[in-house]
DNA sequence: ATTTTATCCGCAAGCGTTTGCACAATGTAA
DNA sequence: TTACATTGTGCAAACGCTTGCGGATAAAAT
C-alpha cells in the first residue's frame, strides 16, 4: 500500500540519465539540450510525474503556506476577509491554513504553536478580543516568520497591519444624520478597551463638534455587546432627559438589538428615533428596520490587501535585503465609508 | 538571514553522541540510558530546540494536513461545519488546509490539485453546485488520498459520505403545521437537479400522503434560490386557484424574500399565511417575520463527523490494511430536526 | 573464567529535490 | 596544432529526521 508515486529517480533510470539531468531538463534549464529535456518531459508526461512538493519544501525551506488566525469565521465580516485573503494568496501560488481562536487566548497560542511547527512562510492575524498579552506574537521573531495583522491589531509598535480607519466613516454618518434634520444624536458604543471602540468615539466627537453640536457624553454609552447590555442602553438612551432622535450603534447586530427595544418601548422606528450602524451586513436587506445606513469596513480588501503586503514581506526575505535592521513597517489603513441603504 | 533554528545536530555536536542518540532521547526510546536522555532533554529545552516538521512530515510521508473544499464560507451552514471540521481536526493533531470553490467546477479542480500538489493526507469535500463531472476526485486514487464527502454528495458509487437526511425533517416539518390546522400546503423548492430539492420534496409527499392530505403537483415550485424567481414563485403560489395557508421553503433566506413578497401582496404573515424552512439560521431571530419553525441540519455536527471518519480512514491506512478491495465504504447520515421557534 | 543477557549507543541508509562544481565532448578562433 | 569557449551531462552534497542493525560495554548467569 506504499504510494508508488513517480521520482525523478525512475525517470533517470529509464532514460539512462542522471537524476540531476532530469530535474534540471524538467525546469527548463539552458544547460540541457534539447533532445534530452524533449525526451524526459515526454516521459515525464506519461507516466504522470508530479514533483513531490513536501520534499521540495523541506529542502527550500519554504512551504508556500500562509496561515490565517482569526476569531470567528461565522462573523460575515471575517468570513469575507478570507475570501480576499484565500483569492490573494492563490493568485502568488499560496495556500491557506486556517484556524478560529473563537476568541479564546489560550485557542490563539495553541493555533500560533501549530503553524509554527508546520512552518508556515508567514501569519495573518486577527487577535482575540481578549488578547492582552503579545508575547506569544513577539516569539515569532525568532523563527522569522512575518506577521501581518488586520483589522483587530494589538498595541505594540514595529508590527505590520491593515485596517480600516473607523473615523472617516462616522463623521460620514454623523454629517448624514445632522443633513436629515438630526441635532441630538446618540451613541451605543462597543466594549471600551477596544480600539474600534476609540475610534468611533473620536469620529463621533470630531463631528460633533464640527458641525457645532457640543459633545454630550452622557449621550454615549458603552455596551459589551451582549443582546441584555444592548436593550439596557437603548433604554437609557430613550429615557434620558435629552432624547436622541437617532443613535449610531457599534455593528449591525447591535442595531437589530436596539430596534428591537426600541419597538417594544413604542418607538416609531425611523419616525421617532433613527439609527444608523456599522458593518453593512447583507442580512439587514431581510429585517423589518433595517439601519439607514452602515459604515462598510471592506473586509475583503483588507484580507487581500494584508494578504498582499505578506506575500510582499516574503519575497524581501528571500531577497535576503533584511539584513538591516532599518525594516520598515507596513501601516495600511483603508478608509471605511458610510453606505447608505436605498429603501 | 538564513534560519539557524536548533537541529538534532546540534545537539548531538554539544553533547558529543550521536544525532541517532538525540532522536531517541527525544522521544523517549527505551534504548536510550536515563542520563543521557535527561542531559539531552534538558539541552533541548535550553536551546529551545523544535523539530523541522517539513523534514518529518517529508521522511515520513504524511503532512498531518487534511484540505477542506467547500462551495462558500459566507454562507452559516459552511463556515458552522468548518468550526466542527477544524475542532475534531485540531483533537487529533491535524490541521486544515482551506479553499473555496464559490460553486466554480473550475476552481473545485484547482483546489483539489493545490491539495494534491501540498500532499494532504486526506480531503473533506461539499462539492460546488454545477459539478456534474466527477473526474477530478476520481483522480486522487491514484495518490490514495482518501475523500470524505459532506452535504453535497456527488452521486458516484463507493464513496464515503456524511449527510444529513432531510426527510425525517420535512415530515416533522408538514406534520407541525398539519397540527396547526393547515390543510393546504404549499412548498417553494430549490433546483430541481439538487438532491437536497429532491429529498424534501420525497419528504413532503410522504407526509401529506400520510396526513391524507393528497399530494397536489401545483403546489410545489422550484426557484433557483434567486430573489426574483424566489418572488415569482410566492406570488404564483399565493394567487393559484387552491391557495395554501402554509409554505414551506427551501430554506432560510427563501422564507425571508417569500415573506416580503407576500407582505407586499398584502398578506398577513402568520395569519393569512405561515412560513417553515430550512437551516434555521441566527439571522431569522432578527427578521420581523422568521419562519414558525426550521429544519435543523447540524453543520457542525456534520463536519465533526466527517473529520472523524476521515481520521479513522487515514489510521485504518496506516495500518495498511488497506490491502483487501472489499473496502468499506461510511455512509454516516444524520437525521433532520425540526426547530420550532419560541416566539 | 566463560558465556549469556541486558543495556546503551553509533553507523549509515533513505526520504525526493536542487544545485555548485567538475568533466567530457564538440566546435571555434588563434 | 594549440588554446579556449560552448554545450551537455553527471557526481555528490545538502536539507533534518527516523530507524534497522550491529557493536560495545557492563552486569548477570553458568
Amino acid at each position: 500500500m506504499k504510494n508508488n508515486l513517480p521520482t525523478l529517480k525512475e525517470i533517470a533510470t529509464q532514460l539512462n540519465i542522471s537524476i540531476s539531468t532530469v530535474s534540471r531538463a524538467l525546469h527548463d534549464h539552458k544547460s540541457i539540450g534539447l533532445r534530452t529535456k524533449t525526451r524526459v518531459q515526454e516521459l515525464a508526461r506519461q507516466i504522470q510525474y508530479e514533483p513531490n512538493q513536501t520534499a521540495i519544501f523541506f529542502q527550500q525551506g519554504k512551504t508556500f503556506t500562509i496561515g490565517v488566525i482569526l476569531p470567528e469565521l461565522s462573523e460575515a465580516f471575517f468570513s469575507s476577509a478570507i475570501s480576499g485573503i484565500e483569492d490573494a494568496a492563490h493568485k502568488s501560488n499560496y495556500t491557506v491554513l486556517m484556524g478560529q481562536s473563537h476568541d479564546s487566548v489560550e485557542k490563539e497560542k495553541q493555533l500560533i504553536d501549530t503553524m509554527k511547527k508546520h512552518r508556515v512562510d508567514g501569519l495573518l492575524i486577527s487577535i482575540s478580543k481578549n488578547t492582552t498579552n503579545y508575547e506569544h506574537f513577539e516569539a515569532l521573531q525568532r523563527y522569522s516568520i512575518p506577521i501581518v495583522f488586520f483589522d483587530r491589531i494589538p498595541k505594540i509598535p514595529n508590527i505590520h497591519y491593515v485596517a480600516c480607519n473607523m473615523i472617516n466613516g462616522t463623521v460620514q454618518a454623523i454629517n448624514f444624520l445632522f443633513a436629515k434634520g438630526h441635532r441630538i444624536i446618540g451613541m451605543i458604543n462597543g466594549p471600551e478597551k477596544l480600539p474600534a471602540t476609540k475610534e468611533r468615539l473620536e469620529g463621533y466627537i470630531l463631528a460633533m463638534t464640527k458641525s457645532r453640536l457640543k459633545y454630550d457624553p452622557s449621550l454615549v454609552l458603552n455596551c459589551d455587546l451582549t443582546k441584555e447590555s444592548v436593550c439596557a442602553a437603548t433604554e437609557k438612551l430613550l429615557t434620558g432627559k435629552r432624547r436622541p432622535t437617532a443613535i449610531v450603534t457599534f455593528n449591525d447586530y447591535v442595531a437589530l438589538d436596539a430596534v428591537q427595544q426600541a419597538q417594544k418601548m413604542k418607538f416609531k422606528i425611523n419616525k421617532d428615533i433613527c439609527f444608523v450602524s456599522y458593518a453593512n451586513l447583507p442580512l439587514t436587506n431581510y429585517t423589518a428596520y433595517p439601519p439607514l445606513a452602515s459604515v462598510e469596513q471592506f473586509p475583503y480588501l483588507q484580507g487581500q490587501k494584508a494578504t498582499e503586503t505578506l506575500i510582499d514581506l516574503l519575497s524581501q526575505k528571500n531577497n535576503a535585503l533584511a539584513e538591516n535592521g532599518n525594516a520598515a513597517y507596513y501601516k495600511i489603513i483603508l478608509e471605511s465609508q458610510l453606505m447608505v441603504h436605498n429603501k
